[in-house]
Order: C-alpha cells, then structure tokens, then sequence
DNA sequence: TGGTACATGTAACATGTTACATGATTAG
DNA sequence: CTAATCATGTAACATGTTACATGTACCA
C-alpha cells in the first residue's frame, strides 16, 4: 500500500477503462485517437503499465479471447487511484520540438537543408489540422454541449495547428528562401 | 568510433558551444533562456552528457577556473557531429500536456478541481506571453534581419501562447463555471 | 560570520524508445 | 497456402527526474 502516485500514463489507460474492459491493444488504438496529440504512448509502454497496475490491484485481468486479447478491467482501487491523480494539480506542459532546437542554431545549418524540413513539417501540420477539422465537422451539433471535455481537447488541437501554421507562413524569407541555381 | 547518433539534448549543448567555451552551468542556464520554452533539460542531464561527450572526445575540459567553474570547449569532432545532427531530418515534435489529459476524462473529475486548474494554466500562460512578448519589444529593430533564427523560435513562443490563450477563453462555461454557494 | 547564490556532481529510479520474438486469425 | 494484420510481450537501452551531497565565494 501507499503505492506512489499514478503516471499521467497509466491514470490515462484507467481513465479509458472507466467505460469497460478493454485489451492492451484496444488501449493503444483509443490512446492514439484519443489523447495522440498531445500524450504520446507506445505499445511497449501500455503492456507494462498493464503489468504493473496489475500488480498492484488497479486492474484485474479477464479471461483470454479469441487471438489471446486479454481484456483487463478496472478495480475499485483503481477508480481510487484514478480519482487521488485527477486531485492533483496538473503539472505544465512539456513541448519538445526538434524543429525549433535546429533551428536555434540555424546559423551552423545548412540553408536549404533548413527550408526542406520546414517544408515537410509545415505540411505534416497542415495535414494534420486538415484532420482534425474534419473530425470538428463530424460532431453532431448536440454532441457538443453533451460531451464539452472531448470537443475541447479537439478544438486545442486544431488552435494550436492553426497557429503553428500560421507561424510557419510568417517566416522570413530569409529563412525559408532557398536560392536556386536555374536548373 | 562509429558512435551512435547524437541525441537533439547534447546537440543543443554542442550548438552552445560553437561561440566558446562554457561551464555546465552556463549551458544550464543559457539552455534555459534560449530553448527552454520548446526543450528541456535539467542540470543533471547537462554534467551527464557533457561527461559523455568528453569522453567521446566531442568536447574537452578546460582548466578549472573560481569555484570550480569547468569549461568545455567543443573539438573538430565535436562540430562534425552538431553538422552531422544538422543534417538529419528533425522528427515530429511531441507535446505532453497534462491538463488536456485531465479534460479528457473531465467527467470523471470534480467540477470545482477542473476549473481551479483551468484557471491556474491560463494564468500562467499569461505570464509566459507577457514575457515574451516583453523580450520582442527590446529586440533592435536592425536585429530582427541580423539574426532571424532566434526571433523566428520567440514568434513561435508567441504565437503558441497567444493560441493557448485564446484557446482558454473560448472554453465553454460547462467546464469554466464553477457554481459558487452563496457564501 | 552567516546566509545566499554559485557550481559540480552522484545515485536511484521512472519513463520512454527501439528492436525483436512469438503466435493466432483472417483474407485472398 | 501465404501474406497481412492482429495481439502480446520481453529485453536492452536511452533519456528524464528527483533527491541529495559537497564545497566555494560573495555580500550584508
């Protein structure tokens, strides 16, 4: 007992298993298109945590299905646990974005090199907001009152490439301008 | 030989020290003013890979100077292998925001709680922007061509936060409103 | 002369990543 | 029958975090 505090990990899978049983693999997939932008987990890391919480009591394993799914359920403790972590005061975010770190020293970098990956991650944003506009334009209008905490977490992720787009297309040229020989 | 790739932490300390020498606590603190709004580090981190980049001959220590300060300067090798992480394509950025993750499984969490927080990340947000924002204005104007690297990494300080703000503001009272007895 | 800021570092542990091994089931 | 996908998991390692120990120099 007087286990130490849940990761933001594993409280997440018992947050998920709020609503029923559910399998490593099932875990992964909801966490991906759940929480994916902006909690990142690998299946490595679910199993463990399985196994861990497991131990623990937070989760009680049930039988084997077809393919081996081993669907896992959440205990009372588990809802305790979950409960003492959603209590505590969230800690700040941390971004890690190794465009910005390249481009920092920029100045040791070669030039087109730069403006290259500029290009590709300005497209993988755009894609991405494309996404998750798409998802906005699927929620029944109901939908949004009913469940705010979903939509809210949707609109952060569409603020946030909207403004990282933005941002992108504010660049100097300077910086994003590669000269070209006339090929 | 044939060393495995530097990871973007040590990169970011080798980046620093093409303009000289340092000290672990110069990085820590340089780190912390000039990427720490999109990168981490703590100081344990920093004396563990300025240890191993020592011993992989990318830096070499100087002469210990008043209180023990240490300075490392960067080697040939050392710059070969900041070009050589120049060169590769920076990955995707991860985010990890734990008050998101909190709202997702808002239902599950006290009303009052969510709400506290909500207000605690908004206000310090504000803050950062403040700062930022403080640190654009005393930009020089002729330095916004002269070193168009940095200026571009604090717009994009600015832009994310002015984004979260936004963000913030537009929540729905369903999850802001706290109802308050009438005290 | 005592507190504060400077400065370096170790140890222990938690978390995250990558690579791989194994087998079941399904679709063609 | 075979390739693809589903599904679980281990091992090894890299990275990040927290707590602590040690000592120096400055400044009131």
């Amino acid at each position: 007992m007087t286990e130490r505090p849940l990761n933001a990990t594993a409280a997440s899978l018992l947050g998920f298993l709020h609503d029923g049983p559910l399998t490593g693999w099932d875990l992964v997939a909801l966490a991906e298109q759940r929480i994916g932008g902006f909690w990142s987990l690998t299946s490595s890391q679910v199993y463990r945590e399985l196994a861990t919480m497991a131990t623990a009591g937070l989760i009680e394993a049930g039988e084997r299905g077809r393919r081996d799914r081993q669907p896992f359920k959440i205990t009372d403790a588990g809802r305790a646990a979950f409960r003492a972590w959603g209590e505590r005061e969230p800690g700040a975010e941390t971004i890690r974005f190794p465009l910005l770190l390249t481009m920092v020293f920029g100045q040791h970098i070669p030039r087109e090199q730069m403006a290259r990956s500029i290009a590709a991650h300005r497209a993988l944003h755009a894609e991405r907001l494309a996404g998750y506009e798409s998802m906005a334009a699927t929620i029944p209008a109901g939908h949004r009152a009913a469940d705010p905490f979903s939509v809210a977490t949707l609109d952060f992720g569409i603020a946030y490439e909207r403004a990282v787009l933005t941002w992108f297309d504010g660049l100097p040229d300077s910086i994003v301008q590669v000269e070209r020989a006339d090929d």
